[in-house]
DNA sequence: ACCTGAACACCGTTCAAGT
DNA sequence: ACCTGAACACCGTTCAAGT
């Protein structure tokens, strides 16, 4: 790459960065190339999509956190490890607000940039899953897609502002649902007023 | 309301349901207009927003699930009319693409023309939730308004398509977190296969 | 080899001008 | 009392023209 083009680039990246944590991964790309003072077409020929941007922003985060999998796969009880890695999954989503739904959308999208990533977690927690389930404590009946799905809906539902009270409280009973021999989990969380029922 | 302004209020609910089927609830307002045969500024006079719009269209539908939860109340097992309950929800929302979002974002915005509905459906589900609670056929731990995350959670997972062939499963899923001693609810569905972990 | 920004085809929302 | 559509301020995406 050219010297103006690899500046181009690393300025790109970093301008998206800032934007899309102030705005959601659904910012305006124009404002990224106005704030990188880029020119559109510029930004466009590094990043031909909006999920290519993605991929290039995350993919070490997608990369530490499919490692972290495999590294909790060979400590501790396989429940524990699972539900860590949950954790981390969600709260790695809660900090990227918007990228789950282009996560779920390239979960099946060969054609999208960051399906190899998506594909590399789904398979990441799958293994978690089996090795839970393997010891049975976990439900039978899922798999890593469904896993995923479940990932999916749990990111999502944290991205909502009137959720934020229940986000604890929730990760746990969705947690609950997988796990079995444990349906109160660490379910310790406070702030879950009796108030809310209209 | 003028017979020329009523013309065209119907019109527009009309082309609304149209459009909103063909290509979800966040659909152009400005195709609606457009295909309505009306001026722009006529749509928005009679719906000043989106919400709006869609609580006009959807009156009905919200006002029958509030109705149905009510029924449900008074009729067998209590864990049984929670779950079937939450079946017609998820299935109007599968039906409403792109309505759960604006719902979510409704039911603590007060100035929501769909805050109302919200509400009632909330309380609708709070209902059903108790009396299931009160004979130990459901966690003790939620309330109205978790069980309105849950089917968020569950009505925005059903809106992705890589998400379909495991609708049925994980709605069971969901639904063993929230009953209890019935963790594995009439889960007899098929179609979710070996494949899929990458 | 790379960059630029005008051009095109869209949005949501407002509001002066009409009937 | 109601309707219209231009106007404004945005998008995403493409591509001819430049360096």
């Amino acid at each position: 790459m050219r010297a103006d083009a690899k500046k181009n680039y690393d300025q790109l990246l970093a301008v998206a960065r800032d934007v899309f944590t102030e705005q959601g991964a659904d910012a305006s790309l124009r404002d990224v190339a106005r704030r990188a003072g880029v020119g559109l077409g510029t930004l466009y020929r590094h990043f031909p999509t909006r999920e290519a941007l993605l991929e290039a922003l995350l993919r070490s985060s997608f990369d530490a956190l499919a490692a972290r999998a495999q590294g909790l796969e060979a400590s501790g009880a396989p429940d524990d490890a699972l539900l860590a890695w949950l954790r981390e999954i969600i709260a790695f989503t809660h900090g990227h607000r918007g990228v789950i739904a282009p996560m779920m959308n390239a979960i099946e999208d060969e054609n999208s940039a960051l399906h190899a990533s998506c594909v590399s977690l789904r398979a990441a927690g799958a293994a978690l899953l089996a090795r839970a389930q393997a010891e049975g404590h976990a439900r039978a009946d899922l798999d890593g897609a469904a896993l995923f799905d479940l990932i999916a809906a749990l990111a999502w539902l944290r991205e909502q502002p009137s959720h934020a009270p229940r986000a604890d409280h929730l990760f746990n009973v969705i947690a609950s649902a997988i796990l079995v021999d444990r349906r109160r989990a660490d379910d310790s969380d406070s702030g879950r007023g009796t108030s809310g029922n209209g």
